[in-house]
DNA sequence: GGCATTTCCTTAACATGTTAATTATTGCGA
DNA sequence: TCGCAATAATTAACATGTTAAGGAAATGCC
């Protein structure tokens, strides 16, 4: 027998795409008199978690592809938010990290976003918001990477 | 006391990113060979279930914004999949509506898709499946529209 | 009827997503 | 050392995401 897809009204995809606008569009608002994109946001919370980093990484702790990254580092760093630096040891690889003006808008941002997160929190439960990030983990494919909580 | 941002390893925006990539990425390797983006995919499947509809309405269904539903109808009209039609009642409503093409396109693929959903849900289990759609719903601002299962 | 308002859709402008081609550098082996 | 494959990043081309502005048709009110 043939298994028909689910209604449009129940798909993951589609439940994922609008679960996401959800939670994005308190933070792009948070955003708006920054003038950053909830892209160039993440970036800036990644180097600001992690330090300096080059490119590669920092494409996939922040869930970009190469070449969005690109255009965003080159325009973080015309804002002045970031830096650019060729390694000394491997001349093709890019080293970033995050300028002390970028760090400023992180710390200026960071409660109120801190203050989103605990509310869509509360929404769910802490029970089920935890839940609901180890199952969406459970989709990602390259989640390997990153395990930092044990049982 | 001030809350901080979790870490970008466990930050609810990148997992539902990192989710949608990993459910999305063997569909759009399914749909290759046909040309059609995920988005145009999805337009035809709303279009295939509900029949004839408003571009609104068919926006909101599809999760699409505005604009990028009026470029994709275009696309799709141009390949012979969809059909665009004045409504005579209220003449700025535009009726679309999918061709024998376009519904042809969803039936060659139809049971290759649903193999992909029913992976997924082998994956996490059909109880956890379930509870994370309800708790992706519960993130979606606007599901009111969308009640189909009662208590 | 005439006019402001609202609704539905399109267009514009810029940023990102996505895939493929290109460049620069490194590493390796003949 | 030369050539070739592999890696890191950029660039190109097109589709979509996002916000704002514009245009056509309906609605409400006078």
């Amino acid at each position: 027998m043939t298994k028909s897809l689910p209604s449009t009204e129940r798909s993951l995809p589609i439940a994922l795409i609008r679960a996401r606008e959800g939670v994005m569009a308190p933070i792009r608002s948070m955003l708006a008199d920054t003038g950053l994109t909830e892209q160039q946001w993440r970036v800036l919370r990644v180097l600001s978690e992690f330090g300096q980093m080059d490119a590669n990484t920092l494409a996939i702790r922040a869930s970009l592809l190469f070449p969005s990254l690109t255009r965003i580092a080159t325009t973080l760093r015309k804002k002045g938010l970031v830096t650019q630096e060729q390694d000394a040891e491997d001349r093709r690889k890019l080293l970033i990290e995050i300028t002390s003006d970028g760090q400023a808008i992180i710390d200026a941002h960071n409660a109120e976003a801190a203050l989103i997160v605990e509310g869509f929190k509360a929404k769910l439960g802490d029970d089920n918001y935890e839940l609901l990030l180890d199952l969406l983990c459970q989709l990602d494919p390259s989640h390997a990477l990153s395990r930092a909580k044990p049982d």
